[in-house]
DNA sequence: CTGAAAGCGCTAACAC
DNA sequence: GTGTTAGCGCTTTCAG
């Protein structure tokens, strides 16, 4: 069937050994007309080193898994070509697994991932895994963690975004153009994620002296749908300014206030979170707070293949990308 | 360090081939003592049998690699996708690249995945990708593909959209609303795609005995910002209706119109095609074509599995998927 | 400078 | 019902 070393040490006339010291580029004792003759024939025949048999020599595979929640959601999208490129430039291939969030996926996952022998894995683990829980706890295969932390003994970091400084930047924005009556439009609050990011906009008004109004603060959902429906049935319109916590809600906030007569941005300014495609396309453009999603992917990469390099290496421990503020045309000064 | 099927086989006093026997379910001549014993040891001791091991033998892998332009369009987000569930489905785990539509790193990729002896490849080749070129003809890995066809001795199918027939539906869309000067904004002419959706267009308009005015085609390119300045720039507006071969030109032609105070869909009527994300979120929403991609790279996956299981099967040829008309806001009827 | 031999963890005939 | 043996394709001592 296909060619293997064997074949090559034939028709070379040398050893397997031989071969294999060429193909490990560990041929410093190789005179060089051996060599070449080993690497012409290699050449001819198309021949490509199996890293099945290779693996199981050595221990390592050169792929490392991937575990998020829905390759579909632009936030791990994204994450996930960051990690794809910085594992390619050191020759490390990646196997994906959606969870869609489900525990019991996620175990499966892990397990389908490790048999197949991974080198390691990054892992964003679904808002609802408990910390308590001991089912990764036999695992050896050293794990990078992304967006959300577990209490692993094999975590070799965890890379995450600073929610709070999001928020916090964004309604800072608000303020110094002037606002002071600003709604915040939440996602739901047992999730740590959306918490920190109601805690960016407390800490901002707080910080330049803004007085809270507790009427201020809605729990929702992340949706289109629900602030355009709220902002849709508002009795009243009291805010100069609205704070969302992502941009779908910025989106259908927007729409409900323009269908209620209201300009945005000079009636009601509006920002949101995450920098969706939709975000710059929209009328008015959007004001948000981007996160860098493939870079923290990068980063993930990153530290999971310095620690494959030097497994003495501790874990690196918490790395916090800030987020960025986005200035477009859904905010404008007061008056 | 990890436990084998050596140490399973000691542990229950039995020899490897007998743990091997129950780890495959081929265990009709294994007793259910010594089976429930060796089952119990192998959960005690968190027992997982290496793939990599399997793999050497078995001559499969159960691994299949995935290769796309990139994994951020959400056209391959969503065939990803639907390839993962499917396999998943069947036991088997996906490595994904991205090419970046670079003709150097489709060769790399497929050399690193066929390393790695993935049972089979689901491949979209880039557009520029030629079909004269033999790079790929020394593959013997079976091969599934994507959006666009390659002359490859072992390919097993292609999956592809039929885009003449999507902007046919929305040509006629318009047609049936009563449009008769309908602009088309086309993208780059040199590639495959982006011919057959002219060709819809122009299809549409002969069997509906619409003139075809020449004037009315425009070559363009993929993005918001150049139907943005065309329609801004344009002399004359001596048309009712906008057809466009992307949802971002959509949205571009949508908001230079409005900049030039006329409305959509009152004034002139614009379609898109690809049903991103934004089109149901601006205002007015936007009718246009979706692509079943997700569907799509269910199909692919179904496709080399079938074959997989099956090695006599012959290339089950073109598998043609039509695009879905999603009719909102953005047309109207004339008058 | 090169090769023989052992072994990675597993499966698959074929005996018993 | 269960075990023996060989071998998948490769790397790695260790000799020569």
């Amino acid at each position: 069937m296909s060619v293997t070393i064997k074949d090559i040490a034939n028709l070379a006339g040398v050893s397997k050994t031989t071969v294999s010291k060429v193909i490990n580029n560990k041929d410093e004792s190789i005179s060089k007309a051996t060599k070449d003759k080993i690497l012409k024939i290699m050449k001819e025949q198309n021949y490509v080193p199996n890293k099945l048999a290779q693996g199981l020599v050595t221990k390592r595979t050169k792929t490392i898994g991937l575990l998020i929640p829905d390759i579909r959601n632009p936030f791990f999208t994204d994450i996930s070509r960051g990690a794809e490129d910085y594992a390619r430039k050191e020759g490390y291939n990646i196997i994906f697994c959606s969870t869609d969030e489900d525990y019991e996926r996620e175990v499966e996952c892990i397990e389908m991932i490790c048999e197949k022998m991974v080198d390691g894995i990054i892992f964003a683990p679904s808002s609802n895994t408990s910390n308590k829980d001991d089912r990764y706890k036999n695992l050896n295969t050293p794990m990078v963690l992304v967006d959300k932390n577990l209490d692993i003994s094999n975590s070799k970091g965890l890379v995450k975004v600073d929610n709070k400084n999001g928020t916090y930047e964004a309604t800072k924005h608000l303020i110094n153009k002037g606002h002071k009556e600003i709604l915040y439009l939440s996602g739901p609050l047992k999730n740590d994620i959306t918490r920190d990011r109601l805690n960016g906009y407390l800490r901002a008004l707080e910080k330049n002296n803004v007085n809270l109004n507790e009427d201020y603060i809605v729990e929702g959902k992340y949706k289109y749908e629900w602030s355009y429906e709220f902002i849709k049935n508002m009795k009243e319109i009291n805010y100069t300014a609205i704070c969302c916590a992502n941009d779908l809600m910025a989106i259908g906030a927007i729409q409900a206030l323009r269908e209620r007569g209201l300009n945005v941005p000079n009636d009601i300014s509006v920002v949101g979170f995450d920098d969706i495609q939709t975000a710059k396309l929209i009328d008015p453009s959007l004001t948000t707070v981007r996160q860098p999603a493939y870079e923290m992917g990068e980063k993930a990469s990153e530290i999971l293949i310095d620690y494959l390099k030097n497994k003495d290496k501790d874990s690196v421990g918490t790395i916090t990308f800030k987020p960025e503020l986005i200035v477009r045309n859904s905010t404008k000064s007061i008056e």
